[in-house]
DNA sequence: ACGAAGCCCTGCAAGC
DNA sequence: TGCTTGCAGGGCTTCG
C-alpha cells in the first residue's frame, strides 16, 4: 500500500531509468483499473520523450513532449523496470516500452490504481486541479489547518486524510502523526487550538520525511521489481498495534473504526 | 457546503 | 481440506 513516502521513493528510483527515454510502445493488457485506461493512450503518447517524472500527492506524473501520463498506484500497485522481453505475470496490466529496451510495468492486483492521460499540464487535470497543498511544503502548516478547521465539525483524522485539505496523508501516517501530536483521532477540528495544529503539522512532516528516508534505503531495487512494502512497519508506534501497550505510557492501545478505517490510538496520551 | 457512507477490487486470514 | 465470510485500504462519488 504505497503511501506518499513510498510514491516519492518510487519516483526517485524510476527517474534514472525513464528520464529522457522515448516511449516506443504501450501495451495495455487490462484496461479496467480505477478508471478505464484511455484507448488512445498509445496513439497519443508514442514516440514522445519522457521529460520529467514528478509527483503530486500520490499521483506520479510523467511529462512527455506534449501531454503527460498520470499514474496512481492505488493500494496494491507497483511500478518496476524490466527488460522489454520480461515474462508477463498475473496482474501485469500496462507496459511502457522505452527506447533503452526497458519496460516500465504497472502491476496491480486490486486494480485500484490508474493510468490516465492529460493533453496539457497534468496539474490542470480535474483530479489534480483543486488547490490543496503538499504536506512537505511551507504552505502546509498549523495556521493553514487552523484556519480551515474553524468552519468544520469533522473529526481530525478525517480532516487530515481529506485530499482537499492536504494531499497524501494516508491511514497509517494519520494515525502515527496524531499519536505523536497527542491528539485524539475523534476530536472535532473546530475544538483544536492553533498551537496543537502546529504540532500536528510538524509531526505529519516529520513522519513522512522519516519514511521517505527509510524508503530510500529499502525500496531501491526497481530493476528486479523487488519493492516490498513493510519497511515502515518497524517504526510504527500505533498503527497495527491495537491491544498492545502504548510505547510512551504502556496503556493498552484502543482500536476503533472511523469512517470505515481502522484507527488505533492511546486513550491516555491522546486527548 | 459539509460529513459520512458507498463503492471499486483481489488476496489473505479466520471460521466453519 | 475446502468452502464462505470478513477485512484491508485510496479516494472519488453519491447520498443525506
Amino acid at each position: 500500500m504505497p503511501e506518499l513516502p513510498e510514491v516519492e521513493t518510487i519516483r526517485r528510483g524510476l527517474e534514472p531509468h525513464v528520464g529522457q527515454q522515448t516511449v516506443q510502445k504501450i501495451i495495455v493488457r487490462e484496461s479496467r483499473l480505477r478508471w478505464t485506461v484511455p484507448a488512445q493512450l498509445e496513439k497519443v503518447a508514442k514516440s514522445q520523450r519522457i521529460q520529467q517524472i514528478s509527483r503530486r500527492g500520490k499521483y506520479l506524473l510523467l511529462r512527455l513532449d506534449k501531454g503527460a501520463l498520470i499514474i496512481h498506484l492505488g493500494m496494491s500497485g507497483r511500478l518496476c523496470i524490466f527488460p522489454e522481453d520480461h515474462p508477463v505475470a498475473k496482474h501485469d496490466h500496462v507496459d511502457f516500452v522505452l527506447s533503452n529496451k526497458r519496460c516500465l510495468r504497472l502491476t496491480d492486483p486490486r486494480r485500484f490504481g490508474a493510468v490516465l492521460w492529460s493533453d496539457g499540464d497534468p496539474l490542470l487535470h480535474p483530479l489534480l486541479s483543486d488547490l490543496w497543498p503538499e504536506p512537505l511544503t511551507d504552505d502546509f502548516n498549523g495556521g493553514y489547518l487552523f484556519k480551515l478547521a474553524q468552519k468544520r465539525t469533522t473529526t481530525v483524522k478525517s480532516f487530515i486524510m481529506d485530499s482537499h485539505i492536504v494531499v497524501g496523508v494516508g491511514n497509517i501516517y494519520a494515525a502515527e502523526a496524531l499519536f505523536q501530536a497527542g491528539i485524539h483521532p475523534k476530536r472535532a477540528v473546530n475544538r483544536i487550538s492553533q498551537a496543537r495544529f502546529k504540532l500536528l503539522a510538524s509531526h505529519i512532516k516529520k513522519v513522512l520525511n522519516a519514511a521517505i528516508k527509510q524508503g530510500g534505503t529499502t525500496l531501491r531495487d526497481f530493476l528486479n521489481g523487488d519493492s516490498k512494502p513493510g519497511y515502515f512497519k518497524q517504526k510504527l508506534q500505533v498503527y497495527g498495534r491495537g491491544g498492545l501497550p502504548c510505547m510512551k505510557c504502556a496503556t493498552v492501545l484502543r482500536e476503533i473504526r472511523l469512517n470505515q478505517r481502522s484507527t488505533v490510538y492511546c486513550p491516555h496520551c491522546q486527548v
